[in-house]
DNA sequence: CTGAAAGCGCTTACAG
DNA sequence: CTGAAAGCGCTTACAG
């Protein structure tokens, strides 16, 4: 540990080596943006010497000076790849790499945050060591927020949030458009009456798609029952007297663990109803990588990767000062046929 | 980018506040390590005007001066979540991620070298921003190692490497005898003629696997031919000469695109052969979340998560120079037993 | 066209 | 028990 740093050649080692000063090594050694004169023999005696003690710039320095870091964060507010949602992150993560490598920036994963007791505190204590940070979650810690916005700090958030007005960069998916195509796609193939399963919070996932729901839902003509629900009270007995209530399809909200959806298909599969044929099913969403034997959903694709790759663009802007790119993006979502909607039975 | 950093509070502005010194505000905000005395008086002061203001201590000035920073690297000579082979990264990742978070430091992908043209320099200048770092790739750049090792900076790879001698840390898989395994496995059900498909190039990997197999089929007077493919070169009319020679089995290693045993599966295909009733087969390795449709191939677990979580371990305990922590590590692999493996036809 | 000064924000010896 | 000095390794104004 102590001999990491201490054995290492500095700009000062080189200086004294070839007999200039270590402003005039770091001036030949950065290559000279400022466009100042030196002499070429200056260049070959720094350079030389350089060479000879095999010296590599060290970028805390360089950083502190310079005050920048090339390196952009990513704080999730939970583990960064948590076992049980961590295929709906992992897409977000590899659009917001890519896009890292593409823009020369690299990433830096708030995880220690989220073991201790994570409190507003903690959270700007860390994340500035960034130029600039990207966030993921449902809600937004508001103070936390608006301290960055205030000093100018780069943040954007991966999802549409509106809790701190219009001053929350983001890249969100247009779930009102999505939910609204869904619910139509049912109304056509002759659904009247729709139950719609959702969260009890009222993040802003939920409620852009609740929105479009209940929107596209009036419009055709069709009823649109609305029950909240963390999944745990979704039994074969409720799912019955749904059905015999008359609703013909269940439209259920996507989350992280999709915990309201599974449910439904457990208790049908324990009724031994099937869709479509004997109601129809469909996702605010998709279920990336977590259908090994289930059945295709219908639904809607979420676009992870490219919100990931959006939102390093317009942190990158934001860190450039480039005020021309648009802060506030949100991103078509196409949509999946699936195999779980038919006509009523 | 200006208003970022310039905007932000810093010592000195404490301490002009509070009307103390610079360093008696790092004192009493650095939890006071030393074993200072400080008057009760001046504590209060100076957390109050730190809290007044807002402070939020800069990580780069600290590790300057304290030449630490709870930051460890991860850098994988790729993309880190490469498209194609992303799925057998991630378990890694999952790994490294969850005991960083254990043990209170946060994650440093480095993203933006696997763009650009990645000298040593490259690999040497960034990866310094972090107190220590892990490696992920099948061959080692040994001279930007050797200058790790010499400088006394902490790095860790993950998978086993002998090319430094005896120098380099690494958590491996113990390939050599899960591959035995495999062939034993083969022997037991009959087989006496086997085919081992591997990569061209030797990297560690490739040869602990061989080595298995070699010394495995040897035991127990198995012949096993070795035969070194990107894939591209089997295709049906090989593979039935294979079969027709009298080959009962074919082994493939595994490596990130697992092309040699999709190439065979492929021709198989193409030929109307089944696994295990016409021939068997076995991967030296998993599949690990890239099967949906194909059938479970018998071969071994890698323990990547653990390998990850492994890792990280080494890593913080060269760190902190605890000297205690093994630095050479091998994991074993479980047994899979999957399908694709029979009796001979 | 060059070289010496000041500063980035912090920590850790080292005098009073 | 306290406060002012020196230093981490670099970059960028600013004098000669």
């Amino acid at each position: 540990m102590s001999g990491a740093r201490s054995s290492r050649p500095t700009q000062a080692d080189i200086a004294r080596l070839a007999g200039v000063s270590q402003p005039t090594v770091s001036l030949v050694l950065g290559g000279n943006k400022a466009g100042m004169t030196l002499s070429e023999a200056t260049r070959r005696k720094v350079l030389k010497a350089a060479e000879s003690l095999g010296y590599v710039p060290d970028p805390i320095a360089r950083r502190l000076s310079r005050r920048q870091n090339n390196l952009l964060g990513l704080y999730t507010f939970t583990a960064t790849f948590p076992t049980d949602v961590q295929h709906s992150y992992y897409p977000f993560l590899v659009g917001v790499e890519e896009e890292s490598a593409v823009q020369g920036y690299d990433l830096l994963l708030f995880t220690s945050s989220s073991s201790t007791e994570s409190g507003t505190n903690e959270v700007l204590n860390r994340v500035r060591l960034a130029d600039g940070c990207l966030f993921l979650g449902r809600h937004v810690p508001e103070a936390a927020m608006s301290r960055f916005l205030d000093d100018g700090y780069p943040v954007v958030y991966i999802g549409r949030h509106d809790e701190l007005g219009e001053r929350l960069p983001y890249v969100g998916a247009d779930y009102v458009s999505a939910s609204g195509a869904v619910v139509r796609r049912l109304a056509e193939a002759g659904h009247r009456h729709l139950l719609y399963l959702r969260e009890h919070d009222d993040a802003p996932a939920s409620v852009d798609r609740e929105a479009g729901v209940v929107a596209a839902a009036t419009d055709a003509g069709v009823r649109a029952e609305v029950v909240r629900t963390d999944g745990g009270d979704v039994d074969t007995g409720r799912l019955r007297a749904w059905l015999d209530a008359g609703v013909t399809a269940i439209v259920a909200e996507e989350t992280d663990t999709d915990i309201a959806v599974s449910a439904v298909e457990c208790a049908a599969r324990s009724a031994g109803l099937r869709c479509p044929d004997d109601f129809s099913l469909a996702l605010l969403g998709d279920r990336v990588g977590r259908s090994p034997g289930l059945p295709a959903l219908s639904g809607f694709a979420i676009p992870r990767r490219e919100m990931g790759r959006a939102a390093v663009r317009i942190l990158t802007g934001l860190v450039a000062g480039d005020e021309s790119v648009p802060v506030r993006q949100v991103l078509p979502c196409p949509p999946l046929v699936g195999e779980t909607v038919g006509p009523p039975p």
